[in-house]
DNA sequence: ACCATTTCTTGAACGTGTTCAAAAGATGGG
DNA sequence: CCCATCTTTTGAACACGTTCAAGAAATGGT
């Protein structure tokens, strides 16, 4: 289970690492998450399974380096948007539509390691601690998304919202997980869709009615966070 | 894989499926999922093995009679909820809080086999058509719960609010899976205080602004709805 | 009573993810 | 150079979910 310190790592066991992290990728493109086998992988990387087993405690901590990945080409997509988009709602669909390019090539592995990362102890759960640093990126992407646009939002909502708008992205993943439609057409229509109704919330947050409402949603989620 | 038609059952036969669901009850209650095997399974029903597949597709088909029989206990607790109750918060709160009383024997074994419910193409999934029948039956539970109260609810809303709030419990269910608070009472505070806000929105739903939000969401349901 | 057919039951066998004792290789101090 | 120690690698073995050919038991028509 224990796997060996990243910081001293040989340059030879990097070597061997990286083989193997790419002879899982390859196969997992190729054939899915169930149909490839431990031992494909590590004969395809010329390694035993026992060595496989060295490096990754697990077949399910192999897919974290495709995890990573995706998130990495998410950020540099999500950057382009925001450097050429000014308004609130322009920058949130890019955002998300962005995630949906870069994600749709993996729509089918996706679904079938999703289970894994859906089990509350799974390291890769979104909640866990593990994935922590991924999902505080992906929190502060949305700061950034919402800092640079021209929406104007109530006081007490702009500490919440980023972690909110990520919130909407979770429930996007989610829906597009079960999305059967060719090329997942229905996740883009949905996002098409719900921009507009997000963009309109954010803006109706300042009037005085709604406001207790915010203000409720708001002290909810700090009460929650404090809790554990 | 097939597994006989249940029309079609011998009292014998009936016997020995009984045996294995018991049996199953039993050692996942007692050990978890994971950690309880076919093999013991079938051991404690006193069959063989490639028995329990005659009756059970698989391990997870096992899981399906466990659901079966939660959702009718919360069927029951739900009924006297609303029996009860009649404003619509008492109703929504106690409809949720009932689920929670009758899930919290079963949270450590629910995290577990949750993962295979999260798998898009599981017949445990929610949103499977296998689940369909027990997924109506949930909405109408809302239906029902809604029509019974006083909530004034806008018009173009009212259609498709019981499927909203049996999104909210799955929701509910979600955050419960991951919950590890004692008591999973991080879980009950949040229904304590989401329940009003839920009140509140339904409330402004008539007011004239937000209207226009309220036929967005609507209309963007409706063509989700249409689209598969 | 007999056979044909269907229903039910068995246990060995397969392929899987994972573990582990042991070996091989690398490293460094004397 | 040699030994001790640490890192890396191996492949056999284990436990599991699942399948399947074969047999046993029940059923029903003649």
């Amino acid at each position: 289970m224990d796997v060996p310190d990243p910081a001293a790592r040989s340059p030879k066991a990097e070597q061997t690492r990286r083989a193997i992290v790419d002879a899982a990728m390859r196969l997992f493109r190729g054939s899915g998450y169930d149909r490839t086998t431990m031992r494909a992988i590590a004969t395809e990387a010329g390694v035993s399974v026992g060595n496989a087993y060295y490096y990754f405690g697990s077949k399910e901590h192999l897919v974290q380096a495709f995890y990573d990945q995706l998130q990495t080409e998410h950020a540099d997509a999500a950057d382009r948007v925001l450097a050429r988009e000014k308004t609130f709602s322009a920058r949130l669909e890019g955002v998300l539509a962005s995630w949906l390019d870069v994600a749709a090539p993996h729509h089918e592995f996706a679904g079938q390691f999703f289970k894994n990362a859906a089990e509350p102890t799974s390291p890769l759960s979104p909640f866990s601690t593990e994935s922590a640093p991924a999902r505080e990126a992906s929190i502060a992407l949305f700061a950034t998304l919402l800092d640079g646009s021209d929406a104007k939002v109530a006081p007490a909502l702009r500490r919440e919202l980023p972690e909110l708008l990520w919130l909407l992205q979770m429930g996007m993943v989610l829906f597009w997980v079960y999305d059967q439609s060719p090329g997942q057409e229905r996740t883009r229509t949905m996002v098409r869709r719900i921009v507009p109704i997000v963009d309109r919330l954010v803006k109706l947050s300042r009037m005085p009615v709604v406001r207790g409402i915010v203000d409720d949603v708001v002290g909810l989620m700090g009460e929650l966070r404090a809790a554990p």
